[in-house]
DNA sequence: GATGTCTTCGAAAACGTTTTTGTATTTTTC
DNA sequence: GAAAAATACAAAAACGTTTTCGAAGACATC
């Protein structure tokens, strides 16, 4: 405030010093074709030299293009499953620095938050894409996004499943999951769900059932449990499973913090996990293989499943128009938390 | 592209509605004094009506105020200290929101990029404030933006130190987990740091020197080893350090990453963390507990440092003169790896 | 040599706000 | 009752780019 401002150099400076004008020099920065090749590295010459860099409001005002595209994580996302995410994120932002795009991140801190803020983000013009998770079958987030014509892209499919996702493939995850226990001899498998709310659950659950059905287990709906996102989200139900009486002998389970969660309760019990009861996770946490008994789980490529991201909302803000949907590839990673059913007549 | 755009509704239909002026409007919309406060409710009450939300890019051209604070994480921490940062954002996007701040994330991919990617924020006017940690003693990021005179607060501290920081005081940190072993009677005790290239691993090594000279104990140079950020952080370290044949009985390690790793290459070499050699960590990973035997380390209350730092960067965007220097407290948690040395004559 | 086509550039009009400045009108002050 | 101050609004000038439109010159075509 006290010395005059240096005022920052702006595109006419770059003009002046080259003698051009200010639409020739703004052409040959943005890569128009109708500059002559010398001009050009004329311009960019005396744009290094002065340290010139467009002003980021204007040339958004202008071009009405942000080049920015934002991801909007669910608060309960951030509170629980902090290393699914990150890793989410590295992926995407390489992909997207690679074409010159910047990665924004907003957070929802409430469900019924997370529309308003995509709202805002649009109507506000903030960002030219948009990328976020946790997709239900119904979603008013893509309700809306679709009827503006807005360019995103989700984690996660909805019932209609007429837009843009990238998905892990839960119906054949919970069937492989369940395979397995059937064939390590169990026939009381639980399964523990994610909150129904989200799409994915449903998936599991189907498979889940059809694995039984195909092994000609009869399917016991005290079994099913929702669990929801808390920090006991997996032990709540597997306390109410024990204290039933009606136990099961495995158990498979919607995410790895549900089954660490049910664990927990197990121990709680008496019981040991993997002997007493077998557990099957989803995604591979961290923690997953640090723990003792490791849990044997299903593997995702974070980065991967990031890298992907990004490269299908870049197509779309680059005009694609059919339809962007991917299945990801994941294996089962067995470790020491399944086992055959312990000895009949404890 | 087909149909005619419905033109978004701007600041002039809302004058137009409400029969009033766009400068009006816009005062009222942003509370200003001068306007009546009926005229104020007409207004409020139109652009709800008309769903009118100001562009971003134009107010933010016009005011030249971003309304965005911008984080910088560096790549290494993305890959390895996962945890850490995402409740950290949370704290700080908290704070943030609550003044109508967007909260920004980009990623430094290495090193060298840093620099550059402040330059980029900072010149092409991308934010108004920026945070970033992974502070070094002499620090480019911090002489670039002082000499800007632009807003920003850090994690971490340089050796200067006349900038704005909030930090856990890793001195004493490293005091108390050596005085800790020393009571439990040990007198071989290793420091496996952080790199040197970061403020508080010199800290750190303070606060252990210091311990051992208050309690007598010779300082042998050998025992102090810096570990890199990789997977095998303290792994390779420790390996060397019992390779060598002269290991100790107790570590304290700069961070829990380093901890994990070190006990990994404890048991291959058949010696058992907490019983043959003690382990001490830095920052209560969430696998730091999940672990057998579970880590003793020092706790820290992410989302209140996030929220601490939130509000430091808002002060100082509203435009606080006076240094802002917080220390954060933390204590001790005292887990299962801290134990007296082994018996003698093994 | 007239006409048409390419290539390369410049003038000027946006983009949608905020801010500065000015001006009626009303209220207060002496 | 005149002068001064306060209130509430409007007109217009920015903000720094990008984009549209057009024109000058070079070159090719007949």
């Amino acid at each position: 405030m006290n010395e005059q401002a240096p005022r920052k150099t702006g595109i006419r400076d770059v003009a002046a010093h080259t003698g051009l004008s200010v639409s020739t020099v703004s052409r040959a920065l943005n890569g128009y074709a109708d500059v002559n090749a010398d001009t050009r590295l004329r311009v960019e010459r005396a744009a290094r030299h002065l340290g010139y860099r467009a002003s980021f409001a204007a040339s958004m005002l202008r071009s009405s293009q942000t080049q920015t595209v934002t991801f909007m994580v669910s608060k309960p996302w951030t509170k629980f499953v902090d290393p699914f995410f990150l890793a989410l994120l590295d992926g995407i932002e390489m992909v997207l620095q690679a074409q010159g795009y910047d990665l924004q991140i907003v957070m929802a801190r409430e469900f019924d938050k997370e529309i308003d803020l995509i709202r805002r983000a649009v109507e506000r013009n903030r960002c030219d894409g948009l990328l976020f998770g946790r997709t239900r079958p119904d979603d008013e987030r893509i309700d809306y996004l679709q009827a503006r014509g807005f360019p995103f892209v989700t984690i996660g499919q909805t019932s209609r499943n007429d837009h843009d996702w990238i998905d892990r493939d839960h119906f054949v995850i919970a069937k492989t999951a369940t395979e397995r226990l059937i064939r390590l001899g169990h026939t009381r498998i639980a399964y523990l769900s994610t909150p129904y709310r989200y799409t994915y659950s449903h998936h599991a659950r189907d498979g889940y059932r059809a694995a039984l059905e195909a092994a000609g287990l009869a399917h016991d709906p005290a079994l099913e449990l929702e669990c929801f996102l808390s920090r006991r989200t997996g032990s709540d139900a597997m306390s109410e499973l024990i204290s039933r009486g009606s136990e099961p002998t495995a158990v498979f389970c919607g995410n790895d913090m549900i089954a660490l969660s049910a664990m927990d309760a197990m121990r709680a019990f008496g019981l040991e996990p993997g002997r007493d009861i077998s557990v099957i996770g989803c995604d591979d946490i961290p923690i997953a293989s640090a723990v003792t008994p490791a849990l044997t789980t299903f593997s995702q490529n974070l980065d991967a499943i990031g890298m992907r991201m990004g490269r299908m909302i870049l197509a779309k803000l680059g005009g694609a128009t059919e339809r962007l949907q991917e299945i990801v590839e994941c294996r089962m990673i067995t470790r020491d938390t399944d086992l055959p059913p312990p000895e009949r007549g404890r």
